[in-house]
DNA sequence: TCTATCTTTGACCAACTAGTTAAATTAATT
DNA sequence: AATTAATTTAACTAGTTGGTCAAAGATAGA
C-alpha cells in the first residue's frame, strides 16, 4: 500500500514536473493552472492547496530550473585542470545537457528578459558574483599564455557560453536559413560534431591571438 | 489641415508601432490589446477596425521584425568583397542593429520557438534557403583555403551569428555571473569591444585551422 | 449644402482566468 | 471502531480578455 507521505511527494513532484513541462513550453504568461493540474492528473484546486498561487508555483520551477542551468555551466569550472581542459569538457556535457533540454534557454533567457527581478535571488550568492575572478586566478598563467586579460573573461566566457546554448535556442530562427536544422535526427548530429567544432575552433583562437 | 488619408497612415503606423513595442515587451501571450490601444493614444475598437483580431496584428508585426532581423544578417553577404570583409562588416554593422534593437532577438527567437509555423512563410522564399550554398560558392576558394568545406557552413555561420546575438539575448542571465552587464555603459562598451574581439577571434581561428 | 462613405467611439458581451470554499473522502492514531 | 487530521474534489466567484455593435463624428464629392 501507498504511504500518504510517499503520495504528498508523489504528488508535489507530479504537480512540480508538470509545471515545469508547461511553462517551459508556453512560458509564465501562456501557461495555465488548469493545464498543469491535468498534466499532472489532479484539478485545480489541488494545485493551489500544494502551492498558493501561479507566481509562487512558477518561481518555486523557475529557481530549479535557473540553478540547474547555472550550476552546469559553472560546476565544471570548480574542477582541477587546465583552463583548455575545462573548456573542452563543458563543450561536451554543456551540449549534452542541452539536447536534453532543449527548451531551457529560451525559457530562462525570455523569462529573465522580460523580469529582471527573477535572477536578484541567485545573484546575492556570492559563488556567482565574482566567479569570473576565481576563473581568471585559478587560470591566470594559461590565459595571459593565451593573451587573455582579466578584462577579456567577459568576452570569452560569453564566446564560449554562446558557441553551445545559441544553436539550441536559435535552432528555429537559423532552420530558415537552413532547412536541414528541422530535422531531428540532423540537428543532433551538428550539435555533437559542434563539440569539436566549437572547442578546436575557440583553441586555435586562443593559441594564435596576438598579444 | 491634416488630410484623412495622412491621418489614416498616421494611425496605421502609431498602432504599428504601439504593437511593436508592446508585442516586443510582453510577447504575444502577455501583450494586451488595451495596452497596444492606449500607448497608440486610441480606443480599442478602432484597434480592432484596423487589425481585426490579435493574431492579425501580432503576425503583421511579426513578419516585419522577422524580415528586418534577416535582411540585416543576409544583406552584407551579397554584396561584393572576400568572407573575412564580410564578416567583419557583418559584426560591425550587426552589433550596431542589435545595440539599438536590443529585445528583437529575444523576442523572435522565443516566439518562433513556441510556433515554428509562424516562419513558414519565409521559408518558401528561396532566397533564404539556399542561402548557405550560395554564399559558399562566392567563397569557396577563400573559405577552402581557411580548411571550410561546405558541410563545415551551418557550423561557421552560427557561430558568427552568435558572436553577435547570444550576447544580446543572454546578457541578463549572464549578469547574475558579470554583474557589470547590468550597467547601460558598461553593456554598450562590451559591444562596441566585441566587434572586434569577435573579428578577431573567428579569423585566428580560420587562419590557423587545420585542414 | 446635402449626401454617402469612411472613422472613431463608449458601452457592452461571452469566454476565460486565477483563485476560493465548503463539503466529501481518505489515511493515521487511539 | 471512532476520532482527528490531512487530502481531494466539484462548484463557484470576481476580474480580465479579445472582440462586437450601434451610433456619433468627420470627410470628400455632388
Amino acid at each position: 500500500m501507498v504511504k500518504k507521505k510517499e503520495l504528498i511527494g508523489q504528488t508535489q513532484s507530479k504537480i512540480f514536473d508538470a509545471a515545469t513541462e508547461v511553462f517551459e513550453e508556453k512560458g509564465y504568461t501562456g501557461a495555465r493552472m488548469q493545464e498543469i493540474a491535468d498534466r499532472a492528473g489532479i484539478n485545480k484546486a489541488l494545485l493551489h492547496y500544494y502551492f498558493r498561487t501561479k507566481d509562487q508555483l512558477f518561481m518555486a520551477v523557475f529557481q530549479v530550473l535557473l540553478k540547474r542551468m547555472l550550476d552546469k555551466i559553472l560546476s565544471i569550472f570548480n574542477e582541477e585542470a587546465t583552463f583548455k581542459e575545462k573548456m573542452r569538457r563543458f563543450l561536451d556535457e554543456h551540449i549534452e545537457f542541452l539536447i536534453k533540454n532543449p527548451r531551457l534557454p529560451i525559457f530562462l533567457l525570455n523569462e529573465i528578459s522580460r523580469n529582471p527581478e527573477l535572477a536578484e535571488g541567485l545573484k546575492e550568492t556570492l559563488q556567482y558574483g565574482q566567479i569570473r575572478d576565481l576563473i581568471y586566478d585559478k587560470h591566470s598563467k594559461e590565459l595571459k599564455g593565451y593573451g587573455i586579460k582579466k578584462s577579456d573573461m567577459p568576452q570569452l566566457m560569453i564566446t564560449i557560453v554562446g558557441m553551445s546554448v545559441f544553436p539550441v535556442a536559435a535552432r528555429d530562427m537559423m532552420a530558415i536559413v537552413m532547412p536541414q536544422m528541422n530535422e531531428n535526427r540532423k540537428f543532433n548530429a551538428f550539435m555533437q560534431e559542434r563539440k569539436e567544432f566549437a572547442a578546436g575552433f575557440i583553441m586555435t583562437a586562443l593559441k594564435n591571438r596576438k598579444k
